[in-house]
DNA sequence: GGAAAGTCTGAATGGTGGTTCACTCCTTCC
DNA sequence: GGAAGGAGTGAACCACCATTCAGACTTTCC
């Protein structure tokens, strides 16, 4: 054996990998999944196209790791969030802000993890994420059930129609032009959140 | 001028791209637009793939009838529904119980219209039908806050959260495996929108 | 320094699927 | 009946990308 790969070189490929990664990432907060080729990406990162598969054995593979990454760290702030000590409703209301200001602050990236087009692989991480997302509420709700505080319901029903109604406010061209501030949009949307949970 | 069309052979074109819009209708419910070639399409219609391009210009005009067809009926029912006379709530209540009832009964097309991926000219097509479902859920629930049945809100924001659960909850496996019967399933959910709405 | 073993490149390859077109068949109208 | 012109066909064409691969360049280790 003539070459093993020492620890600089490691680190150098791991920061490529990274890097191609991060560039990924943005090309498809930018322009959405369709329009991200393999091109496209290896130019945003500063490599040949070819190089893209020296990282992973397909683009399908970068794509679901891309997202994977991106949902990774959404779903671990919402889970922090809805975790925290205290009263059920109160960490609902703060849960859905959360969710709804991070998606308001990077509206590409939202859009691409709930709504852009996607290859099927990618379709398939998102419902894991989306399910993931509808667990994390239904435990909530379910909470709130359990000490009173909210009516009897469907905690995984509640917390699919709160993904879906956050997603929808968010995707669709509401927050952007004469619309409501983010701000007023972000109380809106927890009170409705609240009133769909049955909050007081 | 040796060929003026014939009331009769007007029909039967007439008829033929009717048969072919169906089918193709049929198709894209049954396996979505991304695998709704038009080979596939044509062969649905028992026509050849050049013969499509008698009827429309391209895939994608072909592609956007079908949808505008199938939102349409929609948007009509829902509209009838929620226009008809009586309390508000009432006809929010039973405006969403339509809108889930039909998504349910026709899953493949509900799938197709609200969710499934698809070339850019239908995602326009699919922003107007969503912004049209909004328009007809925010006039009712502008009428129950002017008749004090509802809290004061911004309408077209519940729309929207309306939209996006009844569809984030019909499209997701929520409803077809061992979770509840359609009936429970369509009560649960209006007994959620009107919460959401804020209905006492 | 130089051989071995990578990494990187980017033009060539291949598959997919929409679109075209030369041709056949059918309807109209004199 | 037959000329004129539209409708229908389906194989060929073409554009678009993901993927590959032979060669150029780098790093390791003796």
């Amino acid at each position: 054996m003539a070459y093993r790969k020492t620890p600089a070189e490691v680190r150098r490929l791991e920061a490529a990998r990274e890097h191609l990664i991060a560039c990924a990432t943005s090309v498809v907060a930018e322009v959405g999944w369709s329009q991200a080729s393999v091109t496209a990406v290896a130019d945003a990162a500063g490599i040949a196209a070819g190089s893209v598969y020296q990282h992973f054995p397909s683009k399908a593979a970068l794509a679901v790791e891309v997202f994977r990454r991106a949902a990774g760290r959404e779903v671990e702030v919402l889970g922090e969030v809805l975790a925290a000590p205290g009263d059920p409703v109160d960490r609902l209301g703060r849960g859905i802000r959360v969710f709804a200001r991070r998606a308001l602050e990077n509206r590409g990236l939202a859009h691409a993890l709930l709504a852009a087009p996607a290859e099927p692989a990618v379709g398939a991480e998102r419902l894991d994420f989306r399910r993931r997302y509808r667990a994390l509420f239904a435990a909530v709700v379910r909470e709130g059930i359990a000490e009173g505080a909210l009516p009897e319901q469907d905690g995984e029903i509640t917390a699919a129609a709160l993904t879906g109604a956050v997603g929808e406010v968010l995707v669709d061209p509401l927050g952007s032009p004469g619309g409501p501030t983010t701000e007023a949009l972000l109380d809106e949307l927890t009170a409705l959140a609240l009133r769909c949970a049955g909050a007081p």
